[in-house]
DNA sequence: CTTTCATTTGAACGGTCGTTCAGTTAGCGT
DNA sequence: ACGCTAACTGAACGACCGTTCAAATGAAAG
């Protein structure tokens, strides 16, 4: 047999990339090999080189398309420019809560795999993820030159809040004690306080 | 030749600890084969098996001497029971910063590589881990229970500073901006907010 | 029904992997 | 000077790696 009755393009694309997804998560990319993605598509190694230029190029595009996925989602949830340094806060905090925690396995690969791109692969996803700490540190400076927040250094604060929520996805689980809204109004206290947000 | 002249078994130990500690920081344990390690010590790669029985376990004992360094060096520097909650809150960022900073590739490994551990390996390493979270856990349930601290959940609380403060290795160089006093302080700030400590 | 093209197989490529082991040499006690 | 042992080499093992490609087959178009 060669090709398989029913087969379709864009169908095997699809569970490539989900395939990917969930073994270099699970695995690590370097202990995932390109046979035992096969397997899971069910199709032979050599067929998935139709669908991804080598192993490389799959790993920065499933990044790359989480960071463009991530950035594009705040560009239509953010609010308007006029609201409060502190409502705008409170909005990304929201956002990031939802957002993360409905694609566990691609945030743990953003957050695990950076070392397994190529200096040029990196640079790009490293862009962006500066991209979205800034959206942090622009609400922190705001609010720090406006007195509704108090750190002494809104650098370090933005580092150690998002850490702080992406750290949630390593011990998060749907089938757990807390339910996604109060694992969000618990992590926007921790938030809030340690923005030192006047309230 | 054979034996090398000047060669010392526990020499040889160390330099194979301290060169997969390094590499593993790196590259990632599944990326780094022996034959790199046994390049960095000097050695071919057969000789390595005089030191540890497989790779397996030269992951694992990396990562089980650095959690016993770590609730050993607490269980030294840990104040008197008499104090209060803040005092201890205080105590234990302060540690785990000195102790972090000075141990950046054992503390990534520590978090990049578990998934890399055999199933019994990894279960004797989050035991450790739920040892020193179980630390900070006490100390903020003492604090809440005291009203010293204001938290709406002690557990998730535990996470997300334990997070904020390993995150600090991601970013922190010894070239940077600031000193590891200033980061000490910065943090310290920070961790206080979070845990709503009233001072 | 025939042609065309998308899709996949299965074998093969050169390489690297972790690990083992017989053989070799250096240092040391006697 | 000699034997013993600790330390190491270098080759070999089977297995698996990412990747390529001619050949084969299903689906779609005419």
């Amino acid at each position: 047999m060669a090709r398989k009755s029913g087969s379709n393009g864009e169908k095997t694309a699809k569970q490539l990339r989900e395939a990917a997804t969930v073994l270099f998560a699970k695995n690590g990319y370097a202990a995932v090999s390109m046979r035992q993605i096969a397997r899971e598509v069910g199709v032979q190694a050599g067929a998935l080189y139709l669908y991804t230029a080598d192993k490389q190029s799959l790993l920065f595009d499933l990044l790359d398309q989480h960071m463009q996925d991530l950035l594009q989602a705040w560009d239509v949830r953010a609010t308007p420019h006029a609201v409060t340094p502190m409502d705008r806060l409170e909005c990304f905090v929201r956002f990031h809560i939802r957002f993360h925690l409905l694609r566990t396995d691609e945030v743990f690969i953003s957050y695990m795999e950076l070392r397994n791109l190529t200096p040029e692969n990196f640079e790009v996803i490293q862009t962006a993820r500066r991209a979205y700490e800034g959206i942090l540190h622009d609400i922190l400076s705001a609010g720090q030159a406006e007195g509704t927040f108090n750190v002494s250094d809104t650098k370090v604060a933005t580092y150690a809040i998002i850490a702080m929520l992406i750290g949630m996805n390593t011990w998060y689980r749907d089938e757990g004690r807390l339910s996604i809204d109060m694992v969000e109004e618990i992590y926007l206290d921790l938030v809030m306080s340690a923005a030192g947000a006047k309230r």
